[in-house]
DNA sequence: TTTAGGG
DNA sequence: CCCTAAA
């Protein structure tokens, strides 16, 4: 029942610290539990170099940089990037200097949101996810084991969720077409190897940032799994603490939940693009003092995790392996961590320095720069953020909490006849055509004409300092956290099942709307429904060549007009009488 | 929980 | 899609 077969993927990621261990419960959970005294982060690094110019000059060479690197454990790559300063896009220092890990985990490009106070970070978990699918064909062709173990490299346990486990389906035989919906798959992932397992089968995470391995074989994959989320991102949405202990979408029970700090951070992503930005109070703040013309732009391309076991039955989705290799990054970064400097191979503690001061910033490719990532002092003061971005840290300002996160996969036969009636979707297997086509508008913040690229060489394998021994989470409590849902595009069969729907019960029903026609679909709620209700009779009114995504037949939106202005007449009808 | 709307 | 005030 469990597997066999692994299956190696080269995550680029952060080589992840803390191991938790992970258990079984009585009633066959895994559950993620710190191992007593391993509760405790190792210290990585990441050493980096600068490299010139090479986005412009010689990006080949950054890459053969790169992926010759012996060392797999952990490279990253960064951008410098100078750029005069204008006021549009900018880059704000300020995630550098409050640093969420988390937004450096996943490469992020965060447009500033103006105004807002808030925070949003976009991470991308295309990052892994390309690298995922890449290989995704693996998973599928075990269809005669039930588990498979998905080897990537990662010092992490990942813990599935609890709250569904129970509900994972014994038997698929006799069930009726399901969704393959996230919320339903269950990933289970129990041990983990050492990290110096490798086998070799780490893809050069470089090679595979270019090939994408993804986008060439799996697009005309037949099962539309493969597609299912290629390109979405999983951004994390924070809350506020003490408010909505539940939400309103039914399918989101299984949803991890964790904590944010109270800035409102997300974290969301294009493509491998790693331009990270930030738009904080900080913001203001990101002229250097005696460059306040040129400013650096460090970004983090991508990054390599060491080993990490999954524990998955194979009949989850891609989309759900890629959410747990991404939740257990991303759990694993969690906070207290921060990062350290390290220059020419010593650490370089002045952070007051700054990065003209300390060479960083100048075209010089034997300065070393390294980051390491270790566990932040607890009885630290809080590292000052305004002064210089050399040091990334989680900060106390930026706890991330996260849990693990339970994904229940209903076992089922993915029924790819796709039977469905008008009126009633027992099976939505779509395949999100259109989820690929919004995603090339990634490295958006890559102004590369004056940026530079950190080429990160594999850190020596050491990284133990003496902060390596800190509890990882000592701060226990409010952990209550929820994703944002993937992007489910309505489907043109969905479309017209719900204009069919409409046009029966009406615009002002739409528990009615979902019962009738989406009763079996449960990713789609009737706020879903009204929703899409809503975005239906805009595109109606807009002309065809402003609508985007999977044009909706134009049949269907007359369709949408008329039963839309119908039951406004009615609704009107009866405000009156009820005057 | 649903509805209705703004974000 | 999310968040929420209202119903």
């Amino acid at each position: 029942m469990v597997l066999q077969k692994k299956l190696n993927y080269g995550f680029n990621g952060y080589q992840v610290p803390s191991i938790p261990t992970a258990s079984r419960s009585a009633r066959g959970r895994t559950t993620i539990r710190k191992k007593h005294d391993s509760n405790q982060i190792q210290a990585f690094e990441i050493l980096a170099s600068v490299a010139g110019n090479f986005l412009q000059e010689n990006e080949s060479s950054v890459l053969d940089n790169a992926a010759s690197a012996k060392d797999p454990h952990a490279f990253i790559d960064l951008n410098i990037k100078h750029k005069q300063e204008d006021e549009g896009g900018s880059f704000k220092r300020g995630l550098f200097e409050q640093g969420t890990f988390s937004g450096v985990a996943s490469p992020c490009v965060t447009g500033s949101q103006g105004g807002h106070n808030s925070q949003r970070i976009m991470g991308d978990s295309s990052l892994f996810g390309n690298h995922l699918e890449g290989q995704g064909q693996n998973v599928l062709e075990r269809e005669d084991e039930r588990i498979i173990h998905v080897k990537g490299s990662f010092d992490r346990l990942i813990e599935p969720d609890r709250r569904n486990l129970g509900s994972l389906p014994n038997d698929s035989t006799g069930r009726k077409l399901v969704h393959r919906d996230y919320d339903e798959n269950f990933v289970r992932c129990t041990q983990l190897i050492s990290r110096n397992n490798i086998s070799g089968s780490t893809p050069d995470m470089l090679k595979l940032m270019e090939a994408s391995p993804f986008t060439s074989d799996m697009k005309n994959s037949r099962d539309s799994s493969v597609h299912e989320d290629s390109q979405r991102m999983y951004p994390f949405k924070k809350r506020k603490f003490f408010t909505q202990t539940s939400s309103s979408a039914s399918d989101r029970g299984s949803h991890c939940q964790g904590i944010f700090d109270s800035s409102d951070t997300r974290i969301n992503g294009a493509n491998h693009s790693a331009a990270i930005e930030e738009s904080s109070p900080m913001a203001g703040k990101r002229v250097h003092p005696g460059s306040r013309d040129c400013n650096v732009k460090l970004s983090i391309k991508s990054f390599k995790v060491p080993e990490l076991f999954i524990d998955i039955p194979e009949t989850a989705t891609i989309g759900s392996l890629k959410r747990t290799v991404l939740e257990a990054v991303t759990a694993a970064l969690g906070d207290e961590l921060q990062v350290g400097i390290l220059l020419q191979g010593k650490k370089f503690r002045d952070e007051s320095k700054t990065l003209i001061q300390t060479g960083i910033s100048q075209d010089d490719k034997h300065h070393r720069l390294r980051f390491m990532l270790e566990p932040r002092y607890t009885q630290i003061a809080p590292p000052t953020y305004n002064k210089d971005p050399c040091l990334l840290t989680t900060g106390s300002r930026q706890k991330i909490f996260r849990q693990p996160t339970s994904l229940t996969l209903q076992q089922g036969t993915y029924n790819v006849s796709q039977e469905h009636s008008l009126t009633k979707f027992e099976s939505c297997v779509e395949s999100d055509h259109n989820a690929v086509s919004s995603l090339t508008d990634n490295s958006v913040n890559n102004n590369s004409s004056k940026c530079r690229t950190l080429v990160a060489v594999p850190a020596v394998n050491m990284g133990m300092g003496p902060l390596a021994m800190v509890p990882f989470r000592h701060k226990s409590g409010n952990r209550d956290f929820s994703r944002r849902r993937i992007r489910r595009p309505f489907s043109v069969p969905e479309v017209e099942a719900l204009v069919q729907a409409v046009e029966k019960l009406g615009t002002g029903r739409w528990r009615d709307v979902k019962q009738s026609a989406f009763d079996n679909v449960k990713h789609r709620t009737y706020v879903d429904l009204k929703d899409k209700w809503k975005t239906l009779v805009h595109t109606a009114r807009i002309s065809p060549q402003q609508r985007r995504g999977e044009p909706v037949p134009q049949e269907l939106l007359d369709r949408v007009l008329i039963a839309h202005a119908y039951w406004s007449q009615q609704q009107c009808k009866h405000q009156l009488k009820a005057m």
